[in-house]
DNA sequence: GTGAAAGCGCTAACAA
DNA sequence: TTGTTAGCGCTTTCAC
C-alpha cells in the first residue's frame, strides 16, 4: 500500500516527475527566460498533475523577504480607515503581497514601533496612517524598511507621503457653499490654525469671494468624534448671527453636528448647509445625505503600494505624492433628494 | 574597519556571545523548562545586548506553520465586518497569530477557495463569514485546515461555528417593542421564512404576547443594503393600518428605512418604533440613535480563535459555540435622547 | 539551458 | 541540562 503524500508536493517531486532538476522547475515557476519550450511544457504538466503550489514561506526565507506589508491605522472599525483598508487590500493583492492590518489605537509607542518595522512578523514594508508622530520621530527612525506615510503632511521630505491636496479640496468645498448663496460659513474641527491645510482652504475660498473670514466662525473641537461634532453643532446654533453653512473637517464631525441641528429644530440644508470630508459610507445613508470631499482611495492605495515596491527595488528617493479627490454634492448642501447605490 | 552587521542578529550570534549552543538559545527563546537559571540569564543578556528577535519566517518554515490566520469577509468597509475585523485583530494578537483579512465580495468561488485554505500565503486557519456557501459545500471540502464558520448556521455539525442565539435575541428585540406598547410590529429583511431564526424570534415574541403574527407584516427585501431598507420603509408607510413598529434584521436596513420614514413625514419612534440588529457604529450617531441587538464581538472573536488553536492542536470535534449578545435601547424605540461616547 | 549544492534561520530528534 | 546536526522548501551562484 502506498501511503498518502504526507504533505503538499514540493519542488523535488515536480522535478522527479518531469525528469529534470529542481533548478529547472524553479526557473519555470519563476518565469525565467531561457528555458526550452519542451522542458517548460514537461515541467508545467508535472506541476499541473501534482497540483504543485510553491511554499511561500520557504521562498521568502530564501529570498529574505516575507511578502507581508503592514497597514497601520488607529482603528479599522472607524469608517474612514475601514474604507482605506478595503482599498489597500485590493492594491496589495494586485502586487501579490499580503496585507497585515495593525491597529495603533492612537498609541505613540505603537506608531514608533511600526516605524521601525517591529511587528509580530517580519514585514517588507509599512504604510502608516499616523496620529501622534512628529517630524522628529520620522527623522530619528533607524530602520530602513520601506515606509509610506499617509496623509497631507510631508515630514520634512525625508520619507514618501501620499495624500490629497487638502488646501485645494477644502477651497472647493467652501466655494461650493458660497455658490449655494451662503455667506456666513463656519469651519469646525480640531487644531484649526494657519498651518492647517483645510483651514487655509476655507479662508482662501472666502477671501476669493470677498468675504473676510470671521474668527468667531472658527469652531475648535477636542477631537473628531460624533460627540465633538454634536457639541460644536450646539455651539454653532447659539451664535448670532448664526452661520448659514458649516464646513467640517471630517464627515463624522458633520454627522454629529447634523444631529444637534435637527434636535435643535434646525433643518439641514435650509437653515444650515453642511459639508463634510472623507466620504465615509454612512454619508450616503444619513438623513440628509452628506456632501463631502472624496479622496480617491484606490489611487492613494495604489500609489502607496507602488512606492513600497519602488523602495524595495532600490529607488529610495522620498516623494510627496498627491492623489486626486472630488467634491460629492448631496442633500446636506442642497442637492435634490436621491437614492444612491 | 568593521563592516556593519549585514542583517539582524541570528540565533548563532546570540549563542556565540553567550558562549552556548544555539539549541540552548532556542530553548530560552521558546521558554522551555529545564534550563539552569545562570545559563538562562547569560542568554537573555546576550539577547538584550544584540537586540535579537527571532525570524518568524525561519521558525515557521521549520515548524511547518505560518502563524497566519485568515479572516474572510465579504467586504471590510461594511461596518459590521469592520467591527468584526477589529475584534479579530485583537483576539489573534493575544494568541501571537497574525491576522490576514481577505475579501470575498460575495464570490462563491472565493469562498470555496477559502474553505480549502487557498490564499496568497499558506495559512494556519480560516475564520469565514460566509455569504453563498451551502451545507454541501462544507460537506465536500477536502482540506483539513482548521476552520471556523461565523454566523448562526451550524452546517450539519461537520464544522465548528460561532454565533449568537438569533432566535432569543430577536425575541428579546420584539419583546422590547411590545413593552413599549406597540402591537403591529413588522419584520423586515431578506429570506424571511419559518427557517429564519430572526423570523422565528419575531413570531415567538408576538405569540407570547397574544398577538398573532400577520403575514402582511412580513416585508421581504432583496438584500440588506440601505436602499433595500429605504424601499421597505416606503412600502411600510403605505400599509393600512400602518405598523407602529418594525424589527429590521440588520442595522443598515433599519437606517435606510428611517430615512424613508423621515422623508415621508413620519417621526421615529413616535409614529414607528424601530429596532435594528448588529450594532454597527453608525447606530450611535444616527438621528435618532438606533436601538439594536449587539452581538458580543470580542467573545465571538475569542471563541473563534480559541477553536482554531484547539483544532491546530488536535482537538477537532466540531462544536456549535454560542456567544452572548445584548439589547441596546436607544432613541429609535423610545429611549430618551442621550449622547453616547 | 540545465544540474549540483550551498545557504536562508530556526526547530527538534538524537546524543551526551 | 546542553550540544550536534539533519531537515523545513526554495533561491541562486557557479559550473557544465
Amino acid at each position: 500500500m502506498t501511503p498518502p503524500p504526507p504533505t503538499h508536493p514540493r519542488l523535488v517531486d515536480v522535478a522527479k516527475r518531469a525528469g529534470v532538476s529542481i533548478r529547472t522547475v524553479s526557473n519555470v515557476v519563476n518565469d525565467f527566460p531561457y528555458i526550452s519550450t519542451t522542458t517548460r511544457e514537461r515541467v508545467e504538466q508535472a506541476i499541473a498533475e501534482l497540483g504543485y503550489r510553491p511554499n511561500l514561506i520557504a521562498r521568502n526565507l530564501a529570498r529574505g523577504r516575507t511578502g507581508l506589508v503592514a497597514l497601520v491605522v488607529p482603528q479599522v472599525a472607524m469608517p474612514y480607515f475601514a474604507s482605506l483598508a478595503d482599498s489597500m487590500l485590493e492594491a496589495t493583492r494586485d502586487e501579490e503581497m499580503v496585507l497585515v492590518i495593525s491597529q495603533s489605537r492612537g498609541s505613540h509607542q505603537v506608531e514608533l514601533e511600526a516605524l521601525e518595522g517591529r511587528f509580530g512578523q517580519r514585514i517588507d514594508g509599512v504604510v502608516l496612517s499616523p496620529t501622534t508622530l512628529t517630524d522628529a520621530d520620522i527623522a530619528h527612525r533607524r530602520s530602513t524598511i520601506p515606509l509610506v506615510m499617509l496623509g497631507d503632511r510631508t515630514w520634512g521630505g525625508v520619507v514618501t507621503s501620499v495624500g490629497i491636496d487638502h488646501v485645494s479640496a477644502a477651497t472647493e468645498a467652501v466655494r461650493h457653499l458660497i455658490a449655494q448663496g451662503r455667506h456666513r460659513i463656519a469651519i469646525v474641527g480640531p487644531y484649526l490654525n494657519e498651518e492647517a491645510k483645510r483651514f487655509r482652504g476655507w479662508a482662501a475660498a472666502l477671501r476669493e469671494a470677498g468675504i473676510e473670514p470671521d474668527p468667531t466662525w472658527v469652531i475648535g473641537t477636542d477631537g473628531s468624534t460624533g460627540e465633538d461634532g454634536f457639541a460644536a453643532g450646539e455651539r454653532l446654533m447659539q451664535m448670532s448671527p448664526r452661520p448659514d453653512a458649516a464646513f467640517f473637517v471630517t464627515d463624522w464631525l458633520a454627522l454629529g453636528a447634523v444631529r444637534a441641528f435637527q434636535r435643535g429644530g434646525l433643518t439641514v440644508p435650509d437653515d444650515v448647509a453642511v459639508v463634510g470630508y472623507d466620504d465615509i459610507p454612512y454619508g450616503r445613508a444619513s438623513n440628509p445625505t452628506l456632501t463631502t470631499i472624496r479622496p480617491d482611495r484606490a489611487e492613494i492605495a495604489h500609489q502607496a503600494v507602488a512606492s513600497l515596491v519602488a523602495q524595495r527595488d532600490g529607488d529610495s528617493a522620498p516623494v510627496a505624492i498627491q492623489a486626486s479627490w472630488s467634491l460629492v454634492v448631496r442633500e446636506s448642501s442642497g442637492a435634490p433628494a436621491t437614492i444612491e447605490a
